[in-house]
RNA sequence: GCUCGGAUGGUGGAAUUGGUAGACACGUUGGACUUAAAAUCCAAUGACCAUUGCGGUCGUGCGGGUUCAAGUCCCGCUCCGAGUACCA
């Protein structure tokens, strides 16, 4: 009797679906454990062996927990509002809703494949109205809402204090003023091909992050979120969470926050303000720096300049801010022909402008102290300006960004510079020329996408005058448009529905807002969602949001580690003090799993010719690499040039250059459906089931680590279920026997137990996959049989193989399903071993190191040594002086 | 440029975080079983030298250092990957 793993698979899908074996009860005695896995957006191009590898391992957390004695909610939902199904719809009429529901099915069957234990009562799709009802209103939530400094919380608009001289007018513009969500007029990243505004944070290098467009600056009514009210918490209930440090660290970097100092320079009438976290180099401040979109700088131009300051605002303008950042090496700056006044060491210093400068960090403008920062320093030398070093340290020409004392400054010399600082801060205050403060990197959140495929906001307008929908109004529902396009002017394709656009109520008309919501938007507290999918009446249930959150452990890849993560962060600490949720932070513990890469293929092209060349007889030429199908690809790396022409037209008239075959070279790069490198793990279900591939993308490597995807070693995962199988079937029979299990068989038994349980604590799967391996070869040595280790031993599998698992289970004689047996307990009594003795010095004393095979604790490690002969011969009468022990490692005996 | 990672056999990766480097798996080679193949099982497999036998030397990207002991810690490099907003 063979392993028949297609249908024992689809057995146990089945009546895994059939009996909601996964139903998470909220009624539970049992303590709670809530895995979350980030949700997919469902793409055309359905999963492929990246994705799995994040829900396998949360699978298994999920399914060793449920052992373990633990209520686990695991569910799985869609974040299917985006921009793909969009620009499918504008490519072809057809509703992104139609698409996303044809994708949202094939994910789900692809997901059902892999046999994961997620609670499908729950699923929620964020496009679903049912959904963003209750993401339009927190929207509104956050809308009446206000950030109170004082209470550092945020509290009902309805509590806020309003100054009694104001006018109706401006009573509402105060109120607007205080708002969470408020509407700016701002400078946005203008994506004329997207036909939409995209946040500072989707725009990569002057491209859009989707689709790679090139974005510019446009001035646009937009509505924004004011994150940066909650800066301070975002930043220090960081040190809590139990997350890499590396993704903590990035968060950290994002919002940036740095102590330092506004000062004020004087120029003719006016003055430049300038931030600097470094006011105790101020004496060092030899020029000023305005970014290019200083609004100051057209009032300081002297007539002299005028041109040539023009000419540089202009270039500034067009550059991206990738090709700034590209200029690195050569920095560029003009003199606007001003000086301004040092407020301290009342000097005279000149003013230009520079691209190095961002606008849209502190004031856009700084004091250069070359002699103490290294961007400064390269500028001054490029365009010979003074170079004054007021700090004492490092060599004499360099330029030194480290502590010392104070030179250069008359009467405050020798002063330590780090108390210097607030030294020049307290002067510039007293003398109104400057003040100590706090800047972040962080901006506020900018909310609305010209989009069709979002959730709608629900606000009305009477003329300039904003109106919120009332809660009954919800949801908003997404209407019909003709065209999925947004207008010529830029709104968004709503504004196409006249019908929808224009509402009466009571007799009085009014127009809706026509702006959709970010992707982000679903995404930021899907979580409570799931804690309570059905309810009308709440987002969630109270009592229900206690008892589950927050969520215990979260797997999704690093690329969200800054904004979904934030954003998610952010609404969920508005949700705390407005008191719908009792934690501050909602995900406890973060795990972020590593990109499984592609082996892509390319064919070379000989630049501007339609020539194709055989990797192996490149030369001289100059190629062009294109990417190939890997399906055409053989392992060889041969090209089927007959199967590529048939598949891809645009290859057709192709000339392919080649000797016996036509070879095509290969590079590690990100999966991806445009790279011809995806793999999908269909084919892989299909040919060596659900099992193995689970098993063997653990066995790949280490979760967080980025690894390309290959099959070679998938054979051995295989032959290990194999392996596993016939330690129950001998031949054609049932193999398994009540005989007692011998000593060295249940060694073996708690040993793999006992590192099971470690590694799947510590997330450590690639090896708890080995300890199995291990475990099943030395029984299969043995021919061990006996009920009494291989019931325990199918539990051990069931997180990893659970298919497998089940059907093993059943035949021992089991009538319920393997899930909530309790997980086997190692029993230490059977892991002791006999220990190895290294003399190892004689240092003036006699000294012995004892290695010990197996952790033990120290008074086990001394009894053990005490008891074994082998070491007692070493010993032979001394009694030891003194006990040198490291738990777990090693022990110097000082005799 | 900056920040954070990483580098271990032919390959993916282990190494209880300072204690016998290369677990486990793939691949390769040889053998058993078979008419044959598949499947399965057994053996060998870091490199070099020695091989009639014990064995020896070198080995975790490179160069130093600390230590009885370094893949692991420290200092200085090289290369690769990821992120990035020149953050003053």
């Amino acid at each position: 009797m063979v392993y028949d793993f297609r249908n024992i698979e689809k057995k146990w899908q089945k009546y895994w679906r059939d009996n909601k074996t996964f139903k998470a009860d909220s009624n539970s005695e049992k303590p709670k454990y809530y895995v979350l896995d980030m949700f997919p957006y469902p793409s055309g191009s359905g999963l492929h062996v990246g994705h799995p590898l994040g829900y396998i391992a949360s699978d298994i957390v999920s399914r060793f927990k449920r052992s373990k004695g633990f209520n686990v909610l695991h569910p799985m939902g869609f974040d299917s509002f985006g921009l793909p199904a969009e620009q499918y719809a504008v490519k072809t009429g057809q509703h992104p809703k139609k698409t996303t529901e044809e994708n949202v099915v094939r994910f789900k069957n692809q997901l059902h494949k892999l046999g994961l234990s997620f609670d499908w009562d729950r699923e929620i799709k964020t496009s679903d109205s049912s959904y963003y009802r209750w993401t339009q209103w927190i929207f509104l939530k956050l809308y009446n809402s206000y950030y109170d400094h004082g209470l550092n919380k945020a509290q009902p608009i309805e509590k806020l204090k309003i100054p009694t001289n104001l006018n109706e007018n401006e009573i509402e513009s105060f109120i607007d003023s205080k708002r969470l969500v408020y509407v700016d007029t701002i400078d946005v990243n203008w994506c004329e091909e997207l036909g939409t505004v995209l946040a500072n944070e989707e725009v990569i290098g002057g491209l859009s992050e989707r689709g790679g467009f090139p974005v510019i600056k446009r001035p646009m009514k937009q509505w924004v979120m004011r994150i940066t009210d909650y800066a301070d918490r975002l930043l220090d209930d960081l040190i809590e969470l139990d997350w890499p440090e590396s993704i903590k660290l990035s968060q950290k970097n994002w919002i940036g926050k740095s102590e330092g100092a506004e000062i004020k320079f004087s120029i003719n009438n006016d003055f430049i303000d300038v931030f600097t976290t470094r006011p105790d180099t101020i004496f060092g401040a030899t020029y000023l720096v305005l970014a290019p979109e200083h609004p100051l700088i057209n009032n300081i131009t002297t007539d002299k300049y005028r041109k040539s300051i023009i000419e540089y605002v202009e270039q500034a303008s067009k550059k991206s801010d990738l090709e700034r950042q590209e200029n690195e090496k050569n920095k560029t700056g003009v003199f606007t022909g001003s000086y301004a006044l040092n407020p301290i060491s009342n000097e005279k210093i000149p003013v230009w402008i520079s691209d190095y400068v961002l606008f849209s960090y502190g004031t856009g403008a700084i004091m250069a102290v070359p002699a103490h920062d290294e961007r400064d320093n390269e500028f001054a030398k490029k365009f010979n300006l003074k170079i004054i070093k007021v700090i004492d340290g490092g060599n004499k020409d360099e330029c030194y960004t480290g502590n010392g004392p104070i030179i250069n400054c008359g009467e405050y010399d020798g002063i330590d510079n780090i108390k210097f600082k607030s030294i020049v801060v307290e002067k510039l205050e007293s003398k109104n020329k400057g003040t100590k403060t706090t800047n972040y990197k962080l901006r506020d959140w900018i909310f609305t996408r010209q989009r069709y495929w979002g959730e709608p906001i629900p606000i009305i307008y009477d003329g300039n005058k904003k109106k919120a929908l009332e809660f009954d109004d919800l949801p908003l529902e997404l209407p019909e448009v003709e065209s999925y396009l947004p207008t010529n002017d830029g709104l968004s394709p709503l504004a196409r529905n006249n019908d929808w656009v224009n509402i009466s109520i009571n007799g009085k008309n009014y127009l809706r807002e026509t702006n959709t919501m970010p992707q982000w938007a679903g995404s930021c507290w899907y979580f409570l969602r799931f804690i309570d999918p059905d309810n009308n009446n709440e987002f969630a249930n109270k009592d229900l949001i206690r008892y589950w959150m927050p969520v215990d452990l979260y797997i999704g890849g690093a690329e969200h580690a800054v904004l979904h993560l934030l954003y998610a962060r952010f609404w969920h600490k508005v949700l705390f003090d407005l008191d719908y949720v009792n934690t501050c932070e909602p995900f406890k513990k973060l795990i972020n799993q590593g990109m499984i890469l592609g082996n892509s293929a390319f064919a070379h092209r000989i630049k501007n010719t339609n020539n194709f060349i055989s990797f192996d007889m490149i030369k001289d030429e100059k190629t062009q690499k294109i990417h190939v199908d890997i399906s055409f690809v053989d392992e060889k790396n041969r090209l089927n040039i007959e199967r590529l022409k048939q598949n891809n037209p645009e290859f057709k008239d192709v000339n392919f250059l080649k000797g016996e075959s036509f070879y095509v070279s290969r590079d590690i790069e990100k999966m991806s459906k445009s790279k011809f490198n995806v793999i999908n793990p269909d084919q892989i279900c299909d040919k060596y089931g659900a099992d193995t591939l689970r098993m063997y993308e653990m066995f790949l490597g280490p979760i967080e680590q980025a690894k390309p995807w290959n099959t070679s070693g998938i054979s051995g995962v295989k032959n290990f279920l194999n392996k596993f199988w016939r330690l129950f079937y001998k031949g054609n029979g049932w193999a398994v026997t009540d005989r007692k299990a011998n000593k060295s068989e249940l060694k073996i038994l708690h040993e793999t137990i006992k590192k099971i349980t470690n590694d799947v604590e510590n997330f450590s799967f690639n090896t708890c996959v080995s300890s199995l391996m291990i475990c099943v070869n030395e029984l299969t040595r043995l021919d061990c049989r006996s009920y009494e280790i291989l019931s325990p031993l199918t539990i051990l599998l069931s997180p990893f193989a659970p298919h497998l698992a089940e059907e093993i289970w059943e035949h021992l004689g089991n009538k319920k399903s393997i899930i909530n047996e309790p997980f086997p307990i190692s029993n230490p009594s059977y892991l002791i071993e006999e220990t190895k003795n290294y003399p190892v010095s004689f240092n003036g004393k006699l000294r012995f190191t004892i290695f010990l095979s197996l952790n033990l604790e120290i008074e086990e490690i001394k009894k053990a040594i005490m008891e074994d002969e082998r070491t007692l011969v070493f010993l032979n009468g001394l009694e030891p002086k003194r006990w040198i022990i490291i738990p777990n490692k090693i022990i110097n005996i000082v005799f």
